[in-house]
RNA sequence: ACCCCUGUAGCUCAGCAGGACAGAGCGGCGGUUUCCUAAACCGCAGGUCACCCGUUCGAGUCGGGUCAGGGGUACCA
């Protein structure tokens, strides 16, 4: 990529002109913030200067007027001691039609990336629906990238919750039977329950068990479907009951009593999380009569049996809601022997839908949910996908219901789409009239401004993946296809492709089948569809 | 009380491990189509980057504090 490229170039001449003076990696190259005045630029001047205690812009202007390389245009000093620098066409060209960089950032790395998760117990809500579009972009992202990638939903088909469920539509059943009837606490109340409990009642199950089965095997299907209809698939649905049943639980019991790490009280069973920097210790087995497990037993269990089956990393990306977890489960996964860093937690922050500038709250057990179902209903799978990777994890994120609806300009799914559109249709003209694109022209054909910042913003891809990747966000890509198709409308608006000069037409259409590889390219790794014509 | 996230243009947000006159989309106003898709493009208006201190040659960006908004702090998952 070119940011690595002439990074590497100027490091070179740098180490050359300044000897010892300054170490390699601490020399940065950034991109410059105005198009006139070059592509890139270090600041390297300010650092010789302070060390030399020499003037800043002299020391730029010396050390510009050493650096020497083919692929530089040009090089400027600006105040107050930037030296920038200008990539020559010849090399942009070249790197542009050359072969695609292949991105090697994770070297075979495997990586297992949890995410989703949601509990059998009801449909699944927006800020799930966000989650399962950053995981499965990342797991596309990583899979680019040199990556072994693994994506795991893990299901809570045990514990109290699933009890819950199953009482309140046995009492919903009831209901449908005639009888006036007690919800439980803090059970469901949902219309979707309703609905459940008569699909229940036609089937003939009365048996609490039976209906827990029922509804559980119920939601996980549902889950699976609408998660295929939103373009995630997962390699692994794991049960918390095949990892009990794997004899998980009392594997870790063992480890944290062998290292005097559990001790009773009230009635309890209790970990020693706080030697491992918790708040408090926390209840690995309750005091009720059947001593059942907490959650956080259960899935310290769960990430034991991860790292048995050999990841170099563990990911996990979560709801605001389990925020609070994060540290007793990475204390609890340093209580059986394995470093606090294990595990990797990414927050996704709260999805806020809006419509007509009022807020809809959500909460599974009030019953007023907007679920990833009726979603899909109503707005496309793509549109929902990109407006849920438009902002950083850590963002709350706006979704506003009556712009997504919107089938046109407002709508920035469909303007990066357009541009992909757009060049297709040029290329397919273009092949009416028996041209076809090519690589072979002389590099001087290009030379229109527009020409060389689509050129220039198609080769930033590979920084902007690398940018993604590292930070396990890919929002950053989707600002960047935003980008991009601007700059190629810009281009569009500016400059025909198809024209009287055969070699300058050929030039163009391998710049903009470039382009819609790059959008192609990128809408995958979104998740999202790139059509050929709209 | 403690923990996490956020506070940049009317609205929704970018601003990448500090840098060059603060950016985009939407909304507002005004333009562009004998020509490759107008789901496009161009121009104008609009900001004391919540506030205060500090570090620095340089702070929207880092540190401390204040204020405001959202979320979380179960022997629920």
């Amino acid at each position: 990529m070119l940011r690595r490229w002439i990074t590497i170039v100027i490091r070179q001449q740098l180490k050359i002109i300044l000897q010892k003076l300054f170490p390699e990696e601490k020399i940065t190259i950034d991109h410059v913030p105005r198009e006139k005045q070059g592509d890139y630029s270090t600041n390297i001047a300010f650092r010789i200067a302070a060390q030399k205690k020499a003037q800043p812009y002299e020391t730029a202007q010396e050390i510009a007027s050493r650096i020497q390389h083919p692929m530089i245009e040009s090089i400027s000093v600006h105040k107050p001691a930037f030296i920038n620098f200008t990539i020559s066409n010849d090399y942009v060209l070249e790197k542009l039609l050359g072969e695609p960089e292949v991105l090697d950032i994770g070297k075979g790395q495997k990586i297992m990336i949890e995410f989703v998760s949601a509990n059998p117990t009801g449909p699944i809500n927006i800020v799930s629906a966000r989650a399962a579009a950053v995981g499965d972009s990342l797991v596309r992202l990583l899979n680019r990238t040199g990556y072994k990638t693994v994506s795991e939903y893990y299901v809570n088909d045990g514990g109290k919750q699933s009890r819950l469920l199953a009482e309140s539509i046995r009492q919903r059943i009831r209901e449908l039977n005639g009888k006036t009837v007690e919800l439980p606490k803090g059970g469901y109340y949902g219309d979707y329950i309703i609905d459940l409990a008569k699909k229940i009642k036609e089937k003939g199950i009365t048996d609490l068990e039976k209906i827990r089965e029922y509804a559980i095997e119920y939601f996980i299907k549902e889950h699976k479907q609408i998660l295929h209809k939103f373009g995630v698939e997962f390699n692994n649905w794991i049960r918390e009951s095949a990892i009990c049943k794997k004899g998980r639980v009392d594997e870790v019991l063992d480890l944290f009593r062998e290292r005097d790490l559990s001790y009773m009280k009230d009635g309890a069973v209790w970990l020693r999380t706080t030697k491992f920097g918790d708040n408090e210790d926390r209840v690995i087995i309750k005091s009720d009569k059947d001593h059942t497990y907490t959650y956080l037993l259960v899935d310290v269990a769960y990430h034991l049996d991860k790292m048995k089956r050999r990841h170099d990393r563990l990911i996990n990306i979560w709801g605001p809601d389990h925020q609070a977890q994060i540290k007793s489960l990475q204390c609890g996964i340093m209580a059986i022997g394995y470093p606090g860093d294990t595990l990797e937690v990414f927050i996704v922050q709260q999805v806020h839908l809006t419509e007509a500038g009022k807020s809809v709250k959500m909460s599974k057990r009030a019953g007023t949910i907007k679920t990833l179902v009726e979603l899909l209903d109503h707005i496309p799978k793509d549109v929902v996908r990109f407006f849920l990777l438009m902002r950083s994890n850590s963002q709350h994120l706006d979704f506003d219901l009556a712009l997504a609806l919107e089938q046109s300009d407002e709508n920035p799914v469909y303007y990066v789409q357009y541009a992909h559109a757009r060049i297709k249709s040029i290329i397919r003209k273009a092949q009416e009239q028996g041209i076809e694109y090519s690589d072979n022209f002389d590099n001087k054909i290009i030379k229109e401004r527009e020409e060389i910042v689509l050129a220039k913003t198609v080769l930033k891809y590979a920084e902007v993946i690398e940018d993604a990747v590292r930070n396990f966000e890919p929002y950053i890509l989707t600002y960047y296809l935003i980008d991009l198709a601007r700059i190629f409308h810009y281009f569009y608006q500016k400059q025909r492709v198809i024209n009287e000069n055969r070699e300058l037409t050929q030039a163009r259409l391998a710049l903009i089948n470039k382009t819609a590889e790059t959008i192609k390219s990128g809408l995958e790794i979104l998740g999202i569809s790139c059509p050929e014509r709209m």
